[in-house]
DNA sequence: ATGTGC
């Protein structure tokens, strides 16, 4: 472990105050020993950075997914007090709301048999994928205005989906808040074609089989049963956040001076959450949320027509289980030591794992709190969790979001061949259909960590428990 | 992650 930091539970670390200038809380982070070598030197400085930021309450925290990211750490969490505290779009990230859904289906794998070459086609045919790609779905400005505003719903209203999606999603598919004047006119360019797309880098759509059910008392209560096939997706924004983020990044660097802050590092960039410039990144970012909720709707929506049409099943019997944001910042009401407080979480590269009884969860899942998806690298296992008590004592209701990036995109593609990763793929019985060759070698599973020795460590720290082990039978990439 | 780099 690296110099300075205190070991401090099992699997708990602290970076005390002084670990660099200026800290206002310490930093805390959840690892393994096996994990600890990929513990990179500039993530825990980022994490000890942003212990330096206005309001901050607590700790500033990381997940055991935790890698170098812009500003912020990804696998980062930390909340701010909502009169006294910052907002800050380093603390979400650039593709804001990406994010996972699950959906089950009645279907086992010998179905599947004989019929995944055809599967896989459909659904790469309905799913446009790359970066850049563009939907056959027209959307007017008047109606991406409207997607901002209502997320996920505007899809169902118009049939693309059902009322019981929306009450298995994460803020029932819309934060609120969204202000669409906070998204520049070039931001609405990007995303106006782009509803219903999937994207490049690791987002996919993956046809998985439940392998193994860990709990299955909790599996029951979120309707999973081994050996059924689900599928899986995995996106985000698209264009549209991802200029979102750039635009506020601008002005929120140009306040800076105004309000006084003083940085260690200036993709930390942040405004008072009460401010002009930080009121209008909340607006934009719900919006961008908002959207990415609706783009996730319409894929599981073209996906499951795709379904039905190769096996004949009916639409609704795909079911979907749930749908988490990965990077987003949220208003929550949190217990501080004994007090209830308004705090505004950033989780980036973080997954919400609200416990049982907690607001704002799905009452059909009260019982043993909210699920958490866990997506894992391409060829390898998925998990399904469910969120905890003592993630909402220790982490404000927070765990992992998968496996981080231990090899840059250019290193991988030095040292991996998209096309024989496919064939070592097909071997395995599992079908990858991408846009290009050249994604499958960014997206190796050897150029991630290990997601079942991160899964491992979320769940021996309490912060959620293991309900099932999804396996990947068919993808689809960027 | 991203109309992939100003």
């Amino acid at each position: 472990m690296l110099e300075g930091i205190n070991k401090i539970g099992d699997l708990e670390w602290e970076v005390p105050v002084g670990y660099v200038p200026d800290m206002r809380v310490p930093g805390r982070f959840f690892l393994s020993r096996a994990l600890a070598e990929t513990l990179e030197e500039g993530a825990v400085r980022q994490l000890a950075n942003v212990a330096t930021l206005p309001g901050i309450v607590k700790h500033s925290l990381a997940m055991p997914d935790i890698h170098w990211g812009y500003g912020f750490p990804i696998g980062g969490v930390a909340a701010f007090d909502r009169t006294e505290g910052v907002i800050s779009p380093g603390g979400v990230g650039f593709d804001i709301n990406c994010g996972v859904r699950l959906i089950t289906t009645p279907l086992t794998e010998a179905d599947l048999a004989g019929k995944k070459r055809e599967l896989i086609e459909a659904l790469f045919s309905v799913v446009p994928t790359g970066v850049g790609a563009r939907s056959a779905m027209r959307v007017s400005n008047k109606e991406l205005t409207e997607i901002m505003v209502n997320g996920a719903r505007w899809a169902v209203e118009r049939g693309l989906g059902t009322p019981e999606d929306l009450i298995r999603c994460e803020e029932e598919g819309a934060m609120p808040g969204a202000e669409p004047d906070a998204v520049s006119a070039k931001a609405r360019q990007r995303g106006m074609p782009q509803i219903g797309t999937l994207g490049a880098g690791n987002h996919f759509l993956e046809i998985q089989v439940a392998r193994e059910i860990i709990d299955p008392e909790a599996a029951s209560v979120f309707g999973i049963a081994e050996g059924q096939i689900c599928f899986m997706v995995h996106c985000g924004s698209r264009g549209l956040g991802h200029q979102v983020a750039t635009d506020h990044l601008r002005t929120l660097e140009s306040a800076l001076g105004k309000y006084q802050i003083r940085l260690p590092d200036r993709q930390l960039a942040c405004a008072p959450i009460d401010s002009p410039e930080g009121r209008a990144y909340y607006g934009g970012m719900a919006c961008a949320a908002n959207y990415a909720w609706t783009n996730r709707q319409v894929i599981m929506h073209e996906a499951r027509k795709a379904f039905t049409q190769v096996f004949g099943i009916e639409y609704d019997e795909m079911r979907l289980i749930y749908d988490v944001a990965h990077n987003v910042a949220k208003f929550e009401h949190h217990d501080v030591d004994g007090a209830p407080m308004e705090v505004c979480v950033h989780r980036k590269g973080a997954t919400r794992a609200f416990g049982p009884q907690a607001p704002g969860i799905p009452r059909e899942y009260a019982a043993v709190g909210q699920p958490v998806l866990i997506p894992g690298s391409m060829g390898t296992s998925s998990y399904l969790l469910h969120g905890t008590a003592t993630a909402m004592q220790k982490t404000w209701g927070s765990t992992c979001h998968g496996a981080g990036r231990v090899l840059s995109r250019s290193k991988a593609k030095k040292a991996i061949r998209g096309k024989e990763l496919r064939e070592h793929l097909a071997q395995e019985g599992i079908l990858v259909r991408a846009h290009r060759d050249s994604v499958l070698a960014e997206e190796a599973p050897e150029v991630y960590k290990p997601s079942h020795e991160v899964v491992r460590v979320v769940h021996e720290a309490g912060l959620s428990g293991i309900v099932a082990r999804l396996e990947p039978l068919g993808v689809i990439k960027g």
